[in-house]
DNA sequence: GATATGTATGTGATAATATAACATGTCAAG
DNA sequence: CTTGACATGTTATATTATCACATACATATC
């Protein structure tokens, strides 16, 4: 484990979904997930290419959702492929490896703060800054599990989003 | 108000999601979902024109999300405007006034089944035989809107899609 | 080291979803 | 009967996403 200091400890911010609305290290926020992602990949035998990782990178650069054309572009710039699936592929990877979300939403996909964490994730999403915050829906995931089930339903993957304004917007509107 | 006969009564079953997933009297069920939004539409001072209660008619034909391009060949076929704009502006209008919801998940669109009711529904799609049902999700966004304030976000729309299985397909496989 | 195998990437083409912009038509108020 | 607001039609285009196939790269085995 590269987490000699948990990670509690070192970004005590990154316990809530405030982190990403408020001022914080962002700088240690995002070489956390992105170390994180790498050991877990490590540990499941799976392959953290080169475009996969620049991906994640460019994910965690923000706090923010970025279409597969943003991603792409950003690709294309830095002499990786510039096709629409060299984005989609890399994006489904992180996806798949719950190393980012993707929000329905805006049709864009966002970095996961706590990769590995086996977390169901609310998101957040100003509607002014457009800052996406991961809350934690362990709550709202078992209410929506309790009303499945009640109808027999069984649930496979939920994806649970809101829209509004931040903190931040919030005050100054 | 057109309904003499409490909606409860005339179809217990519509008050449960279990609703889409059982056999049902589905004629009553699109009925009364119509003559809910005449009712409203009245009531708001909106229009539902012949297009956009066309379309409604034809969302409420099976409890499915259909995509807008599907319900375009339709109005087409029934000599409405053929280009996509006549197709987006009905779901448009449906979805603003309640009538309507959208589903992010499929990018597409399902009747509402309680229209006027206020309601802030969840959505469960089976992946097999795509049924969309509406769950009561009043518990659920409660607890999503308690996670949100803490962290001093406002929300104002939320979407709550589950994907899985429904009884009938849980049961085969 | 050569080579087979699976996985990943690159590329061209196209599908599917959605909106912008503007012209035309319709309805109801004054 | 005209005005203004809303609704529809139509052209064009933007945005998002996938298919299909060729190439490259890693690693496991001989």
């Amino acid at each position: 484990m590269p987490h000699d200091t948990p990670h509690i400890e070192a970004c005590p911010g990154c316990q809530t979904p405030d982190l990403a609305f408020a001022q914080h290290d962002h700088g240690h926020c995002s070489t956390d997930a992105l170390s994180r992602a790498e050991a877990l990949a490590l540990a499941r035998g799976v392959r953290l290419t080169p475009v996969r990782r620049r991906v994640l990178e460019i994910l965690l650069e923000e706090h923010k959702a970025m279409g597969a054309y943003d991603v792409l572009t950003r690709l294309a710039a830095e002499g990786f492929g510039n096709q629409p699936p060299v984005a989609y592929r890399a994006l489904e990877f992180l996806e798949d490896q719950g190393f980012a979300h993707r929000i329905r939403r805006l049709n864009a996909f966002t970095a996961c703060m706590h990769p590995g964490e086996d977390h169901a994730p609310a998101f957040l999403i100003c509607r002014v800054c457009d800052t996406v915050a991961e809350a934690p829906a362990a709550p709202v995931m078992a209410a929506l599990t309790k009303a499945a089930t009640q109808s027999g339903f069984v649930i496979e993957r939920a994806n649970i989003e809101a829209v509004g304004l931040c903190p931040a917007c919030a005050g100054t509107a």
